[in-house]
RNA sequence: GGGGCUGUAGUUCAGACGGUUAGAACGCCGGCCUGUCACGCCGGAGGUCGCGGGUUCGAUCCCCGUCGGCCCCGCCA
């Protein structure tokens, strides 16, 4: 019988055990040895004394750091004076009748739970040494119950948990995919999924009503911290609901989860902003609330302005917004606002325009002079400044202004710490468009994805002005960070058709692409909608960690490489001529 | 595809105008130590300064290239 370091209570003192676990910390005093022993559950400390139990000694003179071991004796309440509050089991200790060493450990390529980092790529190499460290397994711990809970509560729900393949079907819509040879159909590829999405709406016209999966998907993008080739989506769709439903059953999923895991209440209904209300105010899709420095429109404040740029501007339809930043005055030097210049036209901005605000609302620097009364008193209104603000503005397209002033938001706050890293801010953002235009396809394409359902007040509008269209759909927005997005899906196929013809893919090849569904639903498909969360990403939120790396047992470095088992590696030639592949000859073979 | 930072003992980091033997801490090895808990004390081993080329009497340092790592932009329906 085994027992764990933190399973042993007061009322075991006097009773014999064993413990099988690691040597952490091996403290040598001449005729007394102690160890810290650390199993999954904790650490509890073993005393070896060669007056006590002499051949078990003569063992723990040769244990080391790591070595595994199997050790049996009492347990006894530690002397007076010698308690150490810092660990669970640190008012008892083990006094070793025997050892037994299970396994030896070489000398380790780093210190495990050291304070100082460790180069990542080695600990991603000797990833089975970092999860000895507590910041890595109390994380995947952490996940672990995490998808624990989440199934639980679903399955409590009705829904099934249904699998779908990971050798599909490529759809050049979306990210780019993996692709897999077929060995038996030389010449054609499987596409690993970049998510589930018309599998789980092919089960709804099937009949599940209710389907979940916590589900590997995958893109063959760019890495970030945030971004992993393959990662893992809680993938929902649920019949005959409206995106309140939906709403309604994520609220109450996290709810449950925040309170369970983190002990945290949130408050339900979560905050509701509307697509343009975010962009407008804080110019971001996935706005962070847990700081102010709301974006303002002061077009109408400076409509007759004396600074040509800003008129000029305005009269070809572009728009003046502005930051204000509390206490700017203070916080920022003249070098500060010439940095944030820069850093504004990184973000796309052509210029930055600032002001301070100074006693009885007068204005100081910067285009201060270019300012009459009457826009002042306007515009401090607008942007309630105070004595000692800095007002930063910008003077562009709606798009562009808002895109730089939300970024020089986010920027301003992480860099001046206005952050309260303690709040967790939910909110939905609703009624996103439909569709955009991107310049570089020169067409329209689909905000979300083609199969997202049209807001019902809005569908006489598609053929007329499609660009106009609002979406029935949903993003979930955790400090900042898109964590889930979802809508109801198109569920006539007649519908799905104008769709397609919008977006400029011809009826033949919608059939060639997505063909099946086209067919599902012409069956009585019901209606239908979902959402799909960023598992890693809402574990590295509540893990408070930098890199979702850091939340995946296995993950990948930027260049998609793992340092682990040296993947990807290369093949052999009968491996490529059963695939029919042949490489480039400028490629060079690995 | 682009921008920034980065690579020196096992690990985390110093280092020098381009000039004897490249340092520290932790880890490792050996010794001493009966109440430690990041134990302590004494001693020791350990380096192709990422790799290749160039400049030079001489390069870890300067130059060019290359490989790797991290962050960001593009990209990620």
């Amino acid at each position: 019988m085994r027992t764990l370091c933190e399973e042993i209570k007061e009322s075991d003192i006097g009773k014999e055990f064993t413990f099988k676990g690691w040597v952490m910390h091996y403290r040598d005093h001449g005729g007394l040895i102690f160890i810290d022993l650390r199993d999954y559950s904790g650490i509890l400390q073993i005393v070896f004394d060669e007056n006590i139990e002499g051949e078990s000694f003569k063992t723990a003179k040769k244990l080391r750091n790591e070595y595994v071991i199997s050790v049996t004796g009492t347990i006894r309440k530690r002397p007076e004076g010698t308690e150490n509050d810092t660990l669970k089991t640190g008012r008892l200790e083990l006094i070793a009748k025997s050892v037994e060493i299970l396994n030896t450990c070489e000398v380790l390529p780093f210190q495990i739970d050291e304070e100082s980092e460790v180069n990542e790529f080695i600990r991603l190499k000797y990833r089975y040494l970092d999860f000895r460290s507590k910041r890595l397994k109390d994380n995947l711990i952490f996940r672990s119950k995490f998808t624990h809970l989440i199934r639980e509560f679903l399955n409590g729900k009705g829904f099934f948990d249904i699998e779908t393949p990971f050798l599909t079907k490529s759809t050049p819509e979306g990210s780019r995919d993996f692709l897999v040879p077929s060995r038996l159909n030389n010449g054609r590829f499987f596409a690993l999924p970049q998510s589930p999405q018309l599998f789980k709406q092919i089960l709804m016209v099937g009949g599940f009503e209710r389907y979940y999966q916590i589900v590997r998907c995958f893109r063959d993008e760019d890495l970030r911290a945030d971004r992993q080739p393959e990662f893992t989506q809680l993938d929902m769709e649920m019949s005959f609901v409206e995106n309140k439903d939906v709403i309604s059953i994520a609220e109450e999923l996290f709810a449950m989860l925040f309170e369970k895991l983190l002990n945290v209440k949130i408050e339900r209904p979560f905050k509701v902003l509307d697509y343009d209300e975010a962009m407008d105010k804080y110019g971001s899709d996935k706005p962070d609330t847990r700081f102010e420095l709301i974006i303002r429109n002061l077009t109408d404040v400076f409509e007759n302005s004396a600074l040509n740029v800003f008129k000029e501007n305005i009269k070809n339809g572009g728009v003046i917004k502005a930051v204000c930043l509390p206490e700017g005055s203070n916080i920022l030097s003249r070098k500060d606002i010439d940095e944030l210049l820069n850093t504004a036209k990184e973000f796309g901005a052509k210029g930055l325009a600032w002001t301070k605000v100074s006693e009885n609302n007068a204005l100081e620097g910067g285009i201060s002079k270019f300012i009459s009364d009457g826009e002042r008193s306007r515009l401090i209104a607008a942007t309630g400044a105070k004595n000692g603000d800095i007002i930063f503005y910008q003077s562009d397209s709606k798009k562009t202004a808002d895109n730089v002033l939300g970024r020089l938001r986010l920027h301003l706050a992480k860099k001046y710490n206005l952050i309260n890293k303690n709040r967790l801010d939910l909110l939905w953002v609703v009624n996103f468009p439909l569709f955009e235009y991107s310049e570089e396809e020169k067409k329209i394409v689909a905000v979300h994805h083609p199969f997202t359902s049209p807001a019902v007040k809005d569908i006489e509008k598609l053929e007329t002005d499609p660009l106009s269209v609002k979406s029935d759909s949903y993003d979930l927005v955790l400090n900042g960070e898109e964590i889930g997005g979802g809508s109801i899906r198109i569920h006539n196929s007649k519908l799905q058709e104008t769709i397609f013809k919008i977006l400029s893919i011809s009826p033949e090849d919608a059939k060639i692409k997505f063909g099946f569904l086209l067919d599902a639903l012409r069956f009585g498909a019901p209606p239908h909608g979902g959402i799909a969360f960023g598992l890693d990403r809402i574990l590295m939120i509540l893990r408070n960690e930098e890199s979702i790396r850091d939340v995946i047992a296995f993950p990948k470095t930027q260049k998609a490489y793992c340092p682990l088992t040296d993947a990807p590696s290369g093949v052999n030639t009968i491996q490529l001529r059963e695939l029919g592949i042949k490489l480039n000859e400028n490629i060079t073979k690995i």
